[in-house]
DNA sequence: TGTACATCAGTGAACGCGCGTTCACTGATGTAC
DNA sequence: TGTACATCAGTGAACGCGCGTTCACTGATGTAC
């Protein structure tokens, strides 16, 4: 298995305004001629992020969005590029991204109401309710398995029997 | 609703030492009389909270602790007590809690695969498939709520709705 | 084309603060005799 | 019972470092004339 990343620290706080401006090839001085403060990128990079996120669903599709959110190459580069990975992090407890996260997740949610394969006789509120869940249930197996340690069995154990679960009940989605 | 928390600051990062030691009534100069630093004090809070995890269920049979867990009673008292809403943040990035979560995770998942209700007839992988996709949706319900701001309108549906399937999906284990 | 000036992104040194960690010290408790 | 001593949890001042933020400065680019 491929190690998620050797100095697993990072996150908000552990990531010093340096870090993006050198990896971008500047110096750290000039990060506020961008940015008014740390915490205004942070809210930055989630709005784009939940962008990306919604262009990703746009171009390969519903369904296939969801496999490939549910897969280990997701997983992995997940400390970097996924926004929902960071749902549970810090960024949900800082007051400054709210209205990215709310916005966001809503526009998510609407997306995969239309998204996701559905009789015509599904109702509305059925959709609404398919597409709730099968967010949550995918944010939560990848959620779970970032939390296991690199080696451990269950990381990817989790993912595959969500990701099966989550597709089968995306493609048939009139069972109860 | 109510608010979650006037401050959502905290986290690991954002919380000093010397806070759960003034919450004790001590000063924190004690600190190191009882952790060798701030990352062993998280390594121990976060196996605490999987023993706690656990005899919840033990206490409260597995599916009321699913209602529970995705009640907004619980998910407003995230920030302090639950382990698996910290699964996401900072605690599944730092090194020195791996085993704890490790070990809690694995355990978490066999003590639902006990509990869950099932027909004689389910293979025991079934049952540990029903576990893990139980317990990642129920994650994903309450990491997804929590990252909604205080006031916004998903908040409270994403745990509602994850919350009926969850259970429906445990109280009818043999629709597939 | 050439000169003067404004603008502005980027530099890197410096400031200041928060906080993890250390440490000399105090005071209470327990034990030996 | 009283005395001397060890132990050890807790105190609070201090140290040191990382890092967010500021700032004087440089050099490139654009514009007016």
């Amino acid at each position: 298995m491929v190690s998620r990343g050797s100095d697993r620290q990072g996150g908000f706080d552990g990531t010093p305004v340096a870090d993006p401006m050198a990896k971008a090839g500047f110096t750290h001085g000039g990060f506020y001629n961008h940015f008014s403060s740390k915490a205004a990128l942070l809210a930055e990079a989630s709005s784009h992020g939940f962008s990306r996120t919604a262009a990703a669903i746009e171009s390969a599709g519903t369904v296939e969005f969801l496999r490939q959110f549910l897969s280990r190459a997701h997983r992995d580069a997940c400390d970097e590029g996924c926004t929902l990975a960071g749902l549970g992090g810090d960024a949900a407890r800082r007051p400054e991204v709210g209205p990215a996260f709310e916005e966001g997740i809503e526009a998510l949610l609407t997306q995969l109401e239309r998204g996701l394969p559905h009789s015509d006789s599904t109702s509305d509120q059925d959709r609404g309710e398919h597409a709730i869940n099968a967010l949550a249930h995918a944010v939560g197996a990848v959620v779970l398995s970032c939390a296991c340690p690199d080696d451990a069995a269950p990381a990817d154990e989790i993912l595959r029997t969500c990701r099966v679960d989550v597709l089968a009940r995306v493609d048939h989605p009139d069972d109860d």
